[in-house]
RNA sequence: GCGAAAGUGGCGGAAUUGGCAGACGCGCCAGACUUAGGAUCUGGUACCGAAAGGUGUGGGGGUUCGAGUCCCCCCUUUCGCACCA
């Protein structure tokens, strides 16, 4: 052991070790509680990270403190290795994106395995193997056969110009993010899964997760669902056979109704205008509205519709209502339809108010105050009791409604429905780098499954990637061309791939079986290794990969692969890590080296904006290598930094001199651990007589028991992990201080030996799950053999935990006056006795009488007095 | 606009159920060792005040012997949703 730590050295040394031991490899146990421990599943960017440093130094400490409580823990790794991004990096370097993509995984690989990760490497896998898609393609077929997937027109993102499909994040703006041309929408065939078929069960099993799930999460997910209940009611058109269904979560309004308000583009829009003279010109201005709609921002666009000259009739009272199409009717939410209430819709108010129809008041308020007719406005929450609303007047809202739908009901034009925001999920994707969609088409049979015995569809080799039009898979005419598996004539393959998200919904099933090439997973081994115990990941994700996951855990449910509803138990979403950027007028961002210490651009010399903290990135000039950062400091180090700048949870900034902190706690602990480690390899287990010993002695052990006691509960409640790390510095600095007192007697006797050693016993160990690597080494400096991930998390003990002497605070009327000393155990009455006595306690209450005492034993006495 | 979370020293952040605010770290100041220190060790560091003492957890009120913590009102910031009928 070198006097000095080289954090590149020992680093170095133990995963070298750890590879060769396979020390984190891990198999079912039944006689061992699992424990599933997981970081969401890592893009292929082609390189690491600041974010993933904090991903992980999360899950890898609460691996490490897991297995250490004796827990079988799995803690596996894989690669998210399809999508967009790799194909667009091939296209621009000229290669392809399998090999962009599996050059990106070597050189993260090699990244990630130097920060010391306790991953079971032998469960890798990625997404873009065929040994893994082929079952993404067995449950599309699964799904297939039982109605969960369908097939429908739908639009999708297209740019005129190049005959290419754009996703949302190249169509921003509006603008083809290649050549600025005007995206439309079209219409393309597309492949949905029923997701809203799972909507009631995902919003109710959201109170499984309740207290496992950040209360934003499910927040999200709650909003993102949408339900909403209501009816449906039906308004006849005036001479035409057929009704306009609207939807309303307020019935009880429907005698303040003044119009049926359409989307453009509603089924009844052209039916309701037939023989109308105008009809070409209303049909032309709803195409105006749609395509405002689709293009504005909702809170730039201005209301505005035409009337189509044609009216319904309100089931409840006969009214004529007239029909209007207007660009804030949507199409795709409830039957885009609805009627318009202006005293109970805002909205509607706005349009009414515009357009001037006719107002009625149909809700008084608690003071039963009826609105002045001149003073148009729309009532709010507190206008409760119904008012000019038939035989159903003077109810209150929540009756009214529910006696309105029940007479809508029984008289045939209204009944009670509910609606989601939720939408089903398009996984369809007209590019190359996905998995293939395992369907053929046949002129005669339809579209049949590829059979399970011909699967993977493999994705070909050597594609053009730069096709006009359609899927560069549309052009590979020996994948295409093929014959059908019911009639054996001529078909053709389907050319979708699937959504990435469609390959993350199940990963971490794979990963408990991950070479099985008869099924996806075993269901003995899932069912040991499933639900995950605790899953960390970004809060990007909350309305997509995770609502897509859960969707996924049903369905595989209903196919009978798995017992639970839920596959995450316990979810951490962490924070971000920023830094601080640097703005020249002239130059724009700039690197902290271009920086003179005055704040000045070191180009042109004009003033810098610092003090900026934002997201690390490229263009900002603002992002930290994690590699860069390791070569300095060491892995250990940059995770310790990681964990301790705030909580998991929380954003965090990345700063120098913390990093540097963090590195110097570390020499630290090898500096105190090098003096002591010859002595405790030596030590003579000398019993300890906790009455014998001196007060610095019975200092660091209590200290000890306190600090393990604190670290265990943080590990078990909160993931607080930063206060873990102040803690361990705490006992690193109780070492240090029992260290001074030892050399100030002359040196160690047997018991200073024995205690010290306790003490680096529980040190090591608990700041392994943070910096395992300088752990193992000064472990093995103690004398162990075995790697430190086999030892027992160190117990705690209340009675020694417990302090001998304790400091009370003494207040007069709640105001701390003074401090006295006590032993632990006194009485009530001694402490007041104490506290009174107290010289400084007398001069606050000097002449003046003794209301009451309030004594916290150990803590506090409070003495009120008049 | 609706919803949620958060506001604590120069900075990151502690303070389990109401009980000594500022743990731990960064930074800064002083000292020791040293040819030297961007190493190490020791001490100091919320604010005002020479001190006694006073004031302090975004602002204002309240409950309580006692409030960073609980309740009401307001302000600010961040995030999410955003014509959802």
């Amino acid at each position: 052991m070198k006097e000095k730590y080289f954090p590149q050295e020992v680093e170095k040394k133990w995963q070298q070790r750890w590879a060769d031991e396979k020390t984190f490899e891990v198999k079912e146990d039944h006689d061992r509680q699992k424990f599933y421990c997981l970081e969401m599943l890592a893009y292929t960017s082609g390189r690491a990270h600041i974010g993933h440093v904090s991903n992980f130094a999360i899950g890898d400490a609460l691996a490490w403190y897991k297995r250490m409580r004796g827990f079988n823990v799995l803690h596996p790794f894989g690669w998210d290795a399809f999508g967009q991004p790799a194909e667009t990096a091939a296209i621009k370097q000229g290669t392809d994106p399998e090999k962009f993509t599996r050059d990106a995984i070597a050189y993260m690989k090699w990244q990630f395995q130097r920060m010391g990760l306790s991953y079971d490497w032998s469960r890798e896998i990625a997404s873009c193997d065929p040994e893994y898609y082929k079952w993404n393609q067995w449950f599309f077929i699964r799904m297939w056969e039982r109605g969960m997937l369908y097939r429908k027109l739908a639009p999708v993102n297209w740019c005129p110009n190049e005959n290419i499909s754009l996703s949302n994040e190249q169509a921003s703006d509006g603008k083809c993010w290649r050549c600025g041309a005007n995206v439309i929408q079209k219409e393309l065939p597309q492949w949905f899964a029923r997701i809203t078929d799972y909507a009631d069960q995902l919003l109710n099993d959201l109170d499984q997760l309740e207290g496992g799930w950040p209360e934003r999460v499910i927040s999200m997910q709650r909003n993102w669902i949408g339900r909403s209940s209501g009816a449906h009611v039906d308004f006849k058109v005036e001479g035409v056979d057929e009704s306009i269904t609207v939807f309303t979560t307020r019935i009880d309004t429907i005698f303040g109704a003044n119009a049926i308000i359409l989307a453009p583009e509603h089924r009844l829009v052209s039916r309701v205008l037939e023989g109308k003279p105008h009809r070409e010109e209303v049909m032309n201005f709803g195409e105006t509205l749609r395509q405002e709609q689709r293009s504005a921002r909702v809170d730039e666009l201005e209301k505005h519709g035409t009337f189509t000259g044609a009216y319904a009739i309100n089931p409840f009272n006969q009214e004529r209502l007239p029909i209007w199409i207007a660009n804030f009717v949507l199409i795709e939410y409830g039957t885009g339809a609805i009627m318009s209430v202006p005293s109970g819709d805002e909205r509607d108010f706005e349009f009414s108010r515009k357009y001037n129809l006719p107002f009625r008041q149909i809700k008084l308020n608690e003071e039963r105050r009826e609105i002045p007719a001149d003073r148009m406005e729309a009532a709010d929450e507190s206008w409760s009791t119904t008012v000019n609303t038939g035989q159903w007047s003077g109810l209150k809202s929540e009756d009214a409604n529910r006696l309105m739908t029940e007479y809508a009901e029984a008289n045939g034009f209204g009944r009670s429905a509910i609606t989601y925001k939720l939408r089903d999920w398009g996984i369809s994707r007209q590019r190359y780098w996905g998995t293939p969609v395992p369907m053929i088409h046949c002129e005669k049979c339809g579209y049949q499954p590829v059979p399970d015995d011909e699967l993977p569809v493999v994705l070909p080799t050597g594609v053009n990637l730069k096709v006009e039009g359609g899927s560069p898979l549309d052009h590979v005419p020996e994948f295409v061309n093929t014959t059908c598996p019911k009639c054996g004539g001529p078909a053709k393959r389907d050319t979708d791939t699937m959504d990435t998200f469609v390959d993350s919904n199940w990963y971490y099933f794979r990963y408990c079986d991950p070479h099985n090439d008869g099924q996806p997973f075993d269901q003995q081994k899932v069912a040991y290794w499933l639900p995950v115990d605790q899953y960390i990941g970004g809060i990007e994700h909350a309305v997509l990969h995770l609502i897509y996951t859960r969707y996924w855990n049903k369905v595989m449910r209903d196919l009978g692969l798995v017992k639970f509803d839920e596959p995450v138990s316990r979810l951490l979403t962490q924070g971000m890590i920023n830094k601080e950027t640097y703005f020249c007028p002239e130059h724009e961002w700039l690197f902290p080296e271009q920086v003179t210490e005055k704040k000045t651009c070191l180009i042109c010399g004009k003033e810098v904006v610092t003090g900026r903290v934002e997201k690390m990135s490229k263009s900002k000039k603002n992002a930290v290598d994690p590699i860069e950062m390791i070569n300095i400091h060491g892995a250990d180090a940059l995770r310790l930094f990681v964990l301790f700048a705030g909580p998991p949870e929380k954003d965090k900034e990345w700063s120098d001199t913390g990093f540097e902190g963090a590195s110097r706690y570390l020499q630290r602990v090898w500096r105190i651990a090098y003096k002591w480690q010859s002595r405790i390899r030596k030590a003579t287990n000398v019993p300890i007589v906790q009455s014998d010993l001196h007060e610095y002695q019975r200092r660091l052990r209590r200290r000890m028991h306190q600090i393990i006691r604190s670290v265990t509960e943080n590990f078990e409640e909160r993931l607080h992990l930063n206060t873990c790390i102040s803690s361990l510095m705490e006992l690193t600095n109780e070492i240090y201080t029992f260290d001074q007192s030892v050399e100030n007697n002359g040196g160690p006797n047997e018991v200073d030996v024995q205690i010290a050693s306790e003490a680096f016993h529980s040190l090591i160990p608990m700041l392994a799950p943070f910096a395992p690597h300088i752990s193992e080494e000064l472990w093995s400096s103690f004398g162990h053999r075995g790697s430190l991930s086999r030892t027992k998390w160190p117990e705690f003990d209340d009675e020694l935990a417990r302090e001998d002497e304790v400091e009370v605070a003494v207040q007069v009327n709640g105001k701390l006056r003074s401090r006295i000393f006590a032993r632990a155990a006194a009485s009530d009455d001694e402490l007041r006795e104490a506290a009174m006595a107290d010289p400084k306690v007398q001069a606050a209450s000097e002449g003046r009488s003794v209301v009451k005492v309030i004594v916290v034993p150990g803590k506090l006495v409070n003495i009120v007095v008049k």
